[in-house]
DNA sequence: GCATATATGTCAATATGACTGACATAAAAT
DNA sequence: ATTTTATGTCAGTCATATTGACATATATGC
């Protein structure tokens, strides 16, 4: 197999007199880009195999996780704001989400100062679904992190951070090294 | 908001005295942990969102991507080792499969050892597509780790090895540093 | 106050990707 | 010769997502 180590810069290996590359000149190979890609895959692959088997037992489906975990996340969240990270329409989230209200796992009020919004929150079943749900993520990333170490996970936020498209990189900023 | 670095262990920065931390000591905060997952819905999400694009011009979809991907990476695999990658059944599998053998972009030969197995392979026509769908995916990768540098992409592969399950991580395996 | 824009909800039709279960065929392995 | 393996196929179902159209309540601008 094709040696990964050759395709993979080091760092100050720069030709002799070249100049300064550009920050995102592409001395990556092939071999480097195709297995980053294949990473991301396999992960998220790998990532969503879990809680996917306990979402079947309560006849949810991934779609179900998203909602619980974004609306966990973020108490108060409105249908807006959900819509504009799971970059879905209405009406695929309005299934799920009115399931989940249904099932009594997400409650909804109007908005305070604006009443035609809902706020969206978790009761206590949905708090403990989703804690269920995220706990085999958290820690498979804690695993991941912890025998990977700090610098290690640092540039896996930095890489991530570049993947992600610029206005979703915005939510984890204020917090690079 | 949060502040995320608060969160993150430093290198060397254990309490004094409490011993040698196991290697995937969980001393990873749920901020951490949570941006992680995070990261990786976002990635994957806008990853997957140019080439979906480009899928739905052929009348085509993201499994689409994923068959002409392993196909043109592996020349010569069988349907088993492809059921093994995406990890689907062969019924789904058999169905973009075979639209992409009889659209001539995929063709299945015979094993040789084996006659029973079939040896998929892509037409020029195949390799053409899959160059279309997987070059903004390469040139993502490409931007994120030329931005990020060299020891963050490495921080970046360990990190995601560790995500993998055990059997798929051994595909990367003899690439480490 | 009236017109318009916005936030949300809903009905209908369709496509895609996945599943389970059952059965068929050819070739390898024992 | 029997059994196992690799693959293919038919049938039914489910989950996720789409586009398009329309409805309602509330906010905003004039």
């Amino acid at each position: 197999m094709t040696d990964i180590k050759s395709d993979i810069p080091r760092t100050g290996g720069d030709q002799a007199g070249a100049g300064p590359p550009a920050p995102d000149a592409s001395a990556w190979g092939e071999e480097a880009l195709r297995q980053g890609i294949e990473m991301l895959f396999f992960a998220y692959r790998d990532f969503t195999a879990e809680p996917d088997a306990i979402l079947a037992e309560h006849g949810y489906g991934r779609a179900h996780h998203r909602v619980v975990y974004f609306v966990g996340r973020h108490p108060g969240l409105t249908v807006s704001d959900l819509l504009g990270m799971l970059k879905i329409t209405k009406q695929s989230l309005a299934r799920v989400l009115g399931q989940l209200v249904q099932d009594g796992l997400v409650v909804s009020r109007a908005g305070i100062r604006d009443r035609r919004q809902r706020l969206l929150e978790l009761t206590g079943r949905g708090i403990e679904l989703e804690r269920r749900l995220t706990e085999r993520q958290r820690t498979r990333f804690a695993q991941a992190f912890g025998h990977a170490g700090p610098d290690a996970v640092e540039g896996f936020r930095t890489v991530m951070l570049g993947l992600i498209d610029e206005d979703a990189r915005q939510r984890f900023e204020g917090q690079d090294s």
